[in-house]
Formats: structure tokens, sequence, C-alpha cells
DNA sequence: CATGAATGAGGATTCATTCAT
DNA sequence: CATGAATGAATCCTCATTCAT
């Protein structure tokens, strides 16, 4: 509670080269693991610490308390997982195209980065509540990005009219979140990626102006 | 062993008006409501016993430790939830409609009894996870129904016969849930019937066989 | 603290014929099981109350508290076992033959009843300790018993006349209180009785009179 | 694991005067004086803590837990007296004198150290009963020295070519813890020296060859 | 900057004892 | 008399946080 002035997020005058290997990341990618492993309650500052191969004590020169750097981290997973969506709907041109890249990237993230989706899905979820007051602002980023491709379908046309975005980018997200959830708690031996596609052909035809979907009259 | 008070649940000389309140019903009654509010590992005996309005050690009557309380809440909770939706699916014939009564009993569940429901959204899904091994049977059911009415709309011809059923059920229980919880966690000052009946339409239309969800040509 | 007015010990009005079966001593002596059992801080007064056929309250209407009810146990296994010394010494004359009889019962006390002996030998032991300010007067009278054996013994001439009696009877009794108890704590497979003869022996001889320990130029 | 401060034992500047005063020493210290003066069950941490001036977490980062804490405490004690033994039995040739010295030693070390003297007496008799599973392993090693003494005596053709080591052993044991513990047990007034002389003549002459001890014959 | 020993508040759990029935 | 549900003080232990080195 005293607090000492927060020195981090700021100045990060790195003596050597040390790429991307500040201790403050080094704590927090081993936080990341651990977290992921145990659960955010059986989570203590001591493995953290041994994780990251600091000293206890350490970890209080980059972060205020264990809230702070569980929000910093929670901040660090998102804008990781941001940064991959930016990337794979940069090249899409069309609703349709963004919304199945999306889909596809985040079950390929869920894939290849298990412990991520894992805070993603399940320490993410109650932070709310563990910490006292928290709302990860990048979230509402994440789901920006679904708000978005459904308006430019609507606009496009391709999408159905009536649908309302705000409500569809939960739909959608929760799906996707509980699938990659069920897939992390499994033995995670079957393949997300079919899933993927299988999930885009409900969604998108769920989304789909009605005659798009089915010519069938013509 | 149990070391519970031997007589609950048989009828012990009421001598107030107590209904159906015995001591470890109040007590877990007590306990979804601090669960709710609090988040499980903020949430200590000493509150639970406090809301229930018994001594601390009295908790230890009715449950061998505070882990195993967890358990019987979550069953409890989901007992309660699988019961009603039992009964709001007994009168419904069709796949299409048995559907539509599950969404709307889900979302009407949680609009009237939010703690409930703040559980099965945040609590329980992590539940594996704080509590070693626990894996929530009735959560299984929960999900078999979803995927039982989709099995059934197949068989009618009614929905895609491609879709599989195990994951749209993932799909559809995670969509609900994720709109549950964006409620909770909201002013909950919009109506989520609305929202139900929209999310059916999306839903519904994702799963039918594209023909049927479009009569266009009449 | 509060206490209540102690109706032990006194008025045993037994309304049916009961012979030695009182509550109160039943309750005793399934406190000596169960003490024998688990030892004394392992022992609660639920367990005393199960191993009685009682509830835990009633323990209450004969006993005032957890310590006053090791202390009447303690001096009813004493008195038990002082009972049967009496009798062993009665029929004895002289003092090497009382000697004897006494090594024996008390021997022969711990492997016909083993239960009584491991509480004697381990948890009498510390009761001065775990029962603040408790003395146990009839052990003193146990003691007092070999005391008497040795200065009749003297005065027959028989054992050495320098021997101090409190001295020498603290060391008998030890004796055989150790070898009592590494037979209770082993897997009681050999006999006590042989051993009892062999510790005669060597006792006999260290309290003998030399001469008469050894008339070999007779 | 053993999640104690890694560097104990091995020089670590000495601030001030600490000589061989590790905090682990300082809290075992202080443990066999609360111990001995309230009896294990009777004993918390808390005391343990407050005897050794540290915090009670404190405790902790040397031992795992209270039981640890006791057996480590057991075998230091122990041990202690192991060694006083070995060295006074170093210089004795013959089995009497070593037998002499045997018990002299164990009644100087019980006026000198009555602490510890009062735990292996009391304390470690039920060690076995209230830390499941626990057996003394020094125990052993301490009846191992007397076992060792008459059976040198018997080769020498000093003691009884008919007494059974492991049984005498006992006894001997026995006969000196009893009289050691009625000692501390008592105001402590009388001097234990006296009583190891006579203790001495009683024991030596109860093992000994009879026509030894009787040279009357000749 | 880094360390990690020390702290002590906080929480789960047990159990002797009481008291309403 | 007997019961056993209820109590809550007492205790062990954990772990976030501090601070002397």
């Amino acid at each position: 509670m005293s607090g000492r002035p927060s020195k981090r997020e700021d100045a990060k005058r790195p003596s050597t080269e040390e790429k991307y290997s500040t201790k403050q990341e080094r704590i927090l990618r081993a936080a990341i693991g651990v977290l992921a492993e145990r659960g955010f309650h059986r989570t203590t500052i001591h493995d953290i610490a041994q994780a990251a191969g600091v000293a206890d004590g350490t970890i209080y020169l980059y972060f205020k308390n264990k809230d702070q750097l569980l929000i910093e981290l929670f901040e660090e997973v998102m804008a990781r997982a941001l940064r991959l969506f930016r990337d794979a709907l940069r090249e899409e041109q069309e609703a349709e195209g963004k919304l199945r890249a999306f889909l596809h990237t985040h079950l390929r993230l869920v894939e290849h980065d298990p412990e991520v989706a894992q805070i993603i899905s399940v320490e993410l979820r109650q932070s709310s509540i563990f910490i006292k007051e928290y709302k990860n602002p990048l979230f509402g980023e994440y789901l920006k990005i679904i708000g978005e491709i459904l308006q430019e379908g609507i606009e496009e046309g391709v999408f159905r009219s009536d649908l309302r975005p705000s409500l569809i980018t939960r739909a959608i997200f929760g799906a996707m979140d509980e699938i990659s959830l069920a897939w992390l708690l499994s033995r995670r031996d079957l393949s997300l990626e079919e899933s993927a596609e299988a999930l885009c052909e409900m969604i998108l035809q769920g989304v789909r102006r009605c005659p798009v979907s089915a010519p069938s009259g013509a």
C-alpha cells in the first residue's frame, strides 16, 4: 500500500543489447507460463520469480504489486493477440474474408500459444472480480475488431442488415472462446483448424443476408 | 464421516416458518450470494458464515471443507438450472421450438437469478482449475441438452446435416454465455429478452438447412 | 470455565441393576480404549463419546471437563492396577517372594491389559505436563508398594541394608516400565513372562545382601 | 523444496558476534526450552517464535512444519547427548568402568541440562505416538551403547553370561530414566551424583557374575 | 539495481464446551 | 437425564510485501 514510484512502462534504458528481453519482459513472460498452468489464485509471487530466474523482491522493482503485475500481464497478452489479428486482417478486403481470417487466426493462436489463450479464456474472464475495479481496455479493442467486420459486412450488403453488431460480436466471440476453452481443457488432440472451418460455416450462414445463402428460388 | 448433522433433509419440527430452509440450504444460498459478489478466491468461510448468519465452525458441520462446499454449490446451481430447462423444453415438440425455448430460458434465468448466472458464467468456468481434479458432471448434462436438440433437428431434416453437434453445442453455449456475462458485468439495463430473440434468429439461421431458411421464392 | 456443579464421584443412585456399568464407568472404559489407541492430544471428546455410545454433551454430565475426565481416568486405571497388586502380594510372606510377585504381576498386567498399561507407561508420564498442576496420588501408592517390599527385605536381612528405598523403588519401577513400554511399542510377539523372570533374577541379585547371592563356598 | 533460506550453515558474514548461532539453531534452542516447559501439545508455533525472538512465519523458513521441527529437535537433542556419552566412554577400558561412566554421564546430563533431559524423558517417549510413524533412530543408538557395554562385560567374564543384553539394556535405561524423571519433576533439590553412585552399586551387583561380587568362599 | 530473509496479517480448520429441545 | 447442533477461540500455515545488505 505504501507503494513506491512505479518505475515501469517508461524509460527502459537498455544497458546492453537485450532485444526484447528486458527483465520486466522476462518476468511477464514467466508469469504467463505460471499463470496459465496454475491459475490465478494458486500463483504466487515466488513462483513467478523462480520461473523468471529473479528474486522475489525484484518483482517489486518492476511492478507495484501482484494485482498490477496481473493487469500488465493481461494487457501484454491482449496486445500481443491484437497485433496478430490486425496483421491477419490487413490482407483481406471483404467482410466475409475478414471474418474467416479472424476466426482462423483466433483458433490458430489458441493452438500455437495455449498459455496465452488459457489466460484470455479463463483468467481474464474473471479479472474484473479478483482485481477489484479492473476493466481490461484492450479487450474492448478486441471486440471492436469483430464489430467492425460485422459493420462492413452490413454495409457491403452481405450481412443481414438487422443484426445488432454489439450483440452478435459477443455471440461470435463467445462461440470461439468456448470452443477454445473446451480444447484447452481437453487433451487437445483434435485439430482446431477443422473446427475453425466448420465454425466459420455456421457463423457466416448465421449472419449472411438470407438470399445470399440460398439462391434457391432463382 | 460426512460430519454433517444427521437429521437434515427430513422434517425436523420447524419452530418457525422455515419451509425448505435447512441450515445446509441457508448456507448454500448465502454462499451463492457471496461467491457471485466477490469471486472464489476472495470469498472466505467467514464471509459465508456471516452471510448465512451462522458461526464459522457451523459451516464444517455441513461441508467437509471449502472445496467441497464449492462443489456442492456448483452442483446445486447447475441442478437448479437443469430442472428449469427440462421443464421449459417439455412442452416443445420440434427442434427449432426447443432451441428457441432453450435460449430464452437461459437468458431469462440470467435475468431473474443473476447470482446463479454469474457463478455459472464466471466461477464455474475455472472450477476445473481451482478445484483440482474436479469435473462438473452436471455441466456435461447441460451441454447434452443442446446436443440433443441439434441431433433432433438434423433428424427432422430442419438443421444442416453436416454440422458437428459437439462443436456447435459448444458454440451455442459460448455465445449465450458470453452475452450473459456481458450483461452481468454491465449495468444490466437493457433487456435480455430482446437479445434472446435476436440471438435465436442468428443461431437458427446458422444451423438451418439452407433452403429452409430462405423460402424466398414464395 | 463457567463450570457446572460436578456431579461425579458422589451419589450414584443406580436406577436399575447395573452392576459395574454406570454410564460414568462406561465412559471411562471407553476413554481408556481411545486414549491408549490415539494418545492424549489426538483424543477428542467426540471420540470418547462415540466409543461410549453417548452424545458429546453427555460426557459433561459426568465430568467437569476433559482434564477432569483424564484425571479420573488415570485414577481409575491406577486403582485397578493397585487392587491387582495388593491381591497378588497378599499371599506372599517374604520380601523376595513379594518382589517376584510384584514384577510378575506388573508384566502380566501389561500383557493382559495393554491399554491400561499403555496409559500408565505413556500418557500418565506426561500427565503432570498436559494437565497443569496434576499429581497423581495413586501413583505414589503404587511406588509405596515397592518401597515397602524393599523395607521389609532390609529388615528381614535379605536385602542390602545400604540401599535407599526411595531411589531403588524408582529404579525398579523404571526398569519394569521401560520393558513394558518396549513391548507395547513392539509387535508384542515375545512373551513378557520370560522377561519377568530374567528381570527378577537381575533385580534380586542387585538388591540382595552379597553373601546371600553367592552361597557358593557352602 | 526444503523452503529453508539456502545459506545457513555456511559462514554468512556475522554482523555481531553470533558464533554458531544460526537462526535455525536459535529457533531449535528456543523450542527446547518451550517444549520442556509446556510439553508438546501445549507448545504453539507462536510460543516458539516468541521465545526465539522471530516472527511466526520465520519458523517455516527453517522447518517444514511443526512436526518436522519437533523431529529435528529430538534428533538434535539425542545427537547432543550421544556425543557426550561417546566422549565419556572413550577413556574407559573395561565394561564396569564404562557402565559407571555411562550412568554418571547420564545423570550429570540431567542435572546440567534439565530441559534436554526433560524432553528425552517425557516428550520423546511418546513421540512415536504424537508424530505418526516417527521412530527416533538415535534413540536406538543410545540403547546400543548400553548393549555394547553389557556385551563387553560378558565377554570379559565380569558380567553374568546368562543375561539377555537387549532386556537388561532396557531395564538399565528405564531405571535411569525414571530416576531422572523423578528428579526433574521434583524440586530438584537432592544431588543426582549421589544417586548415580548408589544406582551403579545396585546395577553392577545385579549384572556381575556372582562369585565376583562375593569372593567370600575363596 | 538485485537479493532473499524476515515479517505478520489473514484464512482454513478443529474441537472443547454450552444449551435449547 | 440425554442429545447433538451450534459456537468461536485457538492454532497452523501461507504468502504478499518490505528492507537491510
